[in-house]
DNA sequence: AAATTTACCTAACAGTGTTAGCAAAGTTAA
DNA sequence: TTAACTTTGCTAACACTGTTAGGTAAATTT
């Protein structure tokens, strides 16, 4: 059965130079200007071929969305676990998460981009909901170490989330025309009073 | 001179026309399924009219988002109007926002639209100043009121937009998808929290 | 009434996503 | 080893897309 597994093998290499190619595609030209034709071009196969692997151009996009949700979860973890403290992971956290919308603004546009044809309508549903637990066990913590309120966590996680995906969004969106006062020591600055507040 | 004023009325219509049908169009088949031949059809000329009005397709985008601001803008300065203290137009102009992105997600989405290709580069720079503008207004009032430090109106300013749109992009964006607990009163509360803390 | 401008159209170009159908290569079975 | 079958990958095509060129007929000016 060694043939069968070659040419499993074989497929998903197929598979992964497809993603690669359209994933670097996107940095450098944009989701918009991406097409099949070009995709193809660059893996060197013809056009069809690609529908052998993804069901339609959308199937591959929603995969590389979820390539970045597994980056931007992967690299959250990572920057966590060195933490000592849950204000210290918090922050970290926001770190990541704003390190990672300006580092790959072509990930973030497709995850999170209103207008997106991938994300939306439920699709994202995990990814989504793993970033929003992360972020409710960390604060939990905190407001357990300070005895507040434990029962607005869940209001606390929703209020964390929207200030920074907030903020991130709008200096992706306006990109060049961010106001000077709108940096991130602003960033730096609310997740501060957010703690403080918890 | 008359003919020449009447067709500049005649061609002033046709304008509004295509803006008028392209809104309609993207309202009902979302923005990506917009076509220059559809508005074509649907004000009864052929395609390449619609190039004696607009530049390109993008240009149309553009103007349609720019209407979007001034009917947020126009909503949001109604709903202050009518309020006596600044706390009362903060809680207003948070519920002119949601209640906006909420009735006109088409307006919404190409006004805010992360990988939008009418938004960002500083194309809205004015519009987007003109809402930041009247927020920072407001929480100077409030912040002079509560004798606070006026200094921190500015990032303030920007703390405070941060949450709103993060709130309102996300439950845009995860549409069908939103949990249950991540609901208009989570904003409400976001609301008066900040106010609290200004 | 003739000349000129304007309005508008058809046809076309180059590109898009996607499918059908075929030929060659690779794999399996007799 | 040969015959049958499956997989692989292609070309060609369909129905779209944005956009432009070029021509015709109508409206306006001289």
């Amino acid at each position: 059965m060694s043939v069968a597994e070659r040419k499993l093998r074989e497929k998903e290499m197929i598979r992964k130079k497809i993603i690669d190619a359209a994933l670097q595609l996107v940095k450098n030209e944009g989701w918009e200007s991406l097409s099949i034709r070009k995709i193809a071009d660059a893996i060197e196969y013809s056009a069809p071929v690609i529908y052998d692997h993804f069901a339609n151009k959308e199937a591959i996009l929603f995969e590389i969305s979820q390539d970045g949700f597994k980056l931007l979860l992967s690299n959250i973890h990572k920057a966590i676990s060195k933490k000592a403290s849950p204000r210290e992971e918090l922050k970290a956290l926001v770190d990541t998460y704003w390190k990672f919308a300006l580092k790959n603004r072509s990930y973030f546009k497709l995850m999170f981009g209103v207008g997106m044809p991938c994300c939306g309508e439920g699709k994202m549903k995990t990814e989504f909901g793993a970033l929003q637990d992360i972020i409710y066990e960390i604060i939990k913590k905190i407001i357990v170490e300070k005895k507040t309120n434990i029962e607005s966590a869940c209001y606390k996680t929703h209020a964390f989330w929207s200030a920074i995906h907030g903020f991130t969004s709008i200096m992706i969106a306006r990109s060049a025309d961010v106001p000077q006062t709108m940096n991130v020591s602003v960033l730096d600055q609310m997740v501060v009073n957010i703690i403080e507040n918890l």
